[in-house]
DNA sequence: GTTCCGCATGAATCGATAG
DNA sequence: ACTATCGATTCATGCGGAA
């Protein structure tokens, strides 16, 4: 068996990347300190400045990605002064004119939002997880991330009438044909790009530590076993920690000493889990 | 008891808009035609020509805007040679250069998204429902959608009341207003900026029709009876079929003569119940 | 008059093939 | 090479007719 490598590199992203090899990640998972948010840890970067605060480190990890790789940014803007900031959709643009392929963007629905209500908006229970790519050609392992199929499925599929059992075309030219019968027996299906997760409110020490779930799907779905994730934030650990029990290879940066120590024990008790025996993680991997 | 007034106008929202009074509209609910969409219908627009071709139009909404009204715009860029359109993002940015704010973005999850499966996406199971206003005060009355707890917030919930509420409305026209209230005993919770609706698939006869749902919720949000509501691209005219049915004077444009038969029909149809003795839409009124 | 159940269809997207 | 057309793929819902 293979050695899975978790490397934590302390420092500035935009600096420590540039020690990385070019075409050597297989898939960038981050949250980045927000625009005006967390003043106290990360200083704030101000929503005026935040393209031109972001586009160098953008730079680097457009330079380290593989060419199949994926690049998966999780952010929000907030509103200020009864406006929704515009950073966020000005860093796509400046994405894209950096050479960026804007691919997809998944939404994160926080089912568990933080509560409160004010005079002009309700609580905001979403995120933009952006994907962006290099090339058209990325590895995209869906059957990886299936889901098990509504409840709809056990009612509509107990009888078959004749048209489920051939394909049937539909008459209004959409060209969408269907073949129930094909559908009897299956249990999962084909997610879509509407994440239901709930945010963890447990002690992660780092204020914005989004859930296990999230980057874990999105390893699942962009790299196999033995490949390498970046996080360029890496914050309290999470994406390190999940991509270690994934068996995938990874390197975070951060900045703060602080949640360097962190990180660094979690990644430790993992190992100890490694070289536990019968844990959760055995079970976890044959599932 | 004053008398609901729903108009339609047909022509080219463009022109049409021009001979609306200033400050006249409570609220402005419309799902434009989205770029290289429904192409048989409408023309359609290329992406490239999307902002150019839309400012005029939201330059006459903002004139028929009142001060304290809003705009809820519901759009979604499709994906094109592996790439989501960036027309989108760019509108939302023109439209401030204009003189909106763009106060929020809800999110409409739609729970029955088109099937389909693709090397390098899933299926699209969202829709973007952008706010703008043209001041920072306006009209909003967060207590007409609050929601049974669990309704909303709970994912698990498999929605025998929404099921119910949209027959119920389908039959006698009243709104989901009546049956919120049937929810007496229930605690009720403000909603947050992710709705979950279906789209409904059915008799509509226009290609791209909302569910009742969708505008009934702004216009409980953001008008009170007898308020007035504009739905420039009124398409098969639930926009004005919901307003009157809640008790809102409203103004739909078409292009298409054809839709305009089907609106009026839509209407007469509520004209009848109006005038029927005994009907239930009497009694929800009186709620 | 209700409940149940069959079933068409929905703002889709990509790759291959033809012009 | 570049554009236009076509076939393949596939989940969940609400309507309408039957029981």
């Amino acid at each position: 068996m293979k050695e899975i490598i978790t490397k934590v590199l302390e420092g500035d992203s935009k600096e420590v990347l540039k020690t990385l090899t070019d075409n050597s990640i297989d898939l960038i998972v981050t949250s980045p300190p927000y625009a005006d948010r967390r003043k106290k840890t990360y200083g704030g970067i101000s929503p005026e400045h935040y393209v031109e605060w972001f586009l160098p480190i953008s730079k680097e990890l457009l330079r380290v990605l593989k060419p199949d790789g994926t690049f998966i940014l999780n952010i929000k803007e907030n509103a200020e002064n009864g406006e929704r900031s515009t950073y966020v959709i000005e860093l796509i643009l400046a994405l894209r004119k950096q050479g960026w392929l804007w691919t997809e963007e998944f939404i994160w629905h926080k089912k568990n939002s933080y509560p409160g209500k004010w005079p002009n908006r309700f609580r905001d229970a979403w995120e933009r997880l952006l994907q962006f790519n290099k090339t058209k050609k990325f590895n995209m392992y869906q059957d990886e991330v299936k889901v098990p199929v509504g409840d709809w499925a056990s009612e509509r599929l107990k009888n078959l009438s004749k048209t489920d059992k051939i394909r049937d075309t539909s008459k209004n030219g959409s060209g969408f044909g269907k073949n129930i019968s094909n559908w009897v027996g299956k249990e999962t299906v084909y997610p879509n790009n509407v994440l239901h997760l709930s945010t963890e409110c447990n002690n992660k020490n780092h204020s914005a530590a989004f859930p296990d779930a999230l980057p874990e799907w999105f390893i699942k779905l962009f790299t196999k076993e033995y490949d390498t994730v970046l996080d360029p934030f890496a914050g309290s650990g999470t994406t390190l920690r999940v991509a270690k029990s994934l068996y995938r290879n990874s390197i975070g940066i951060e900045i703060l000493p602080g949640y360097i120590d962190i990180i660094k024990r979690q990644i430790q008790e993992k190992e100890f889990l490694l070289f536990e025996p019968n844990t959760e993680y055995e079970a976890t991997k044959s599932k």
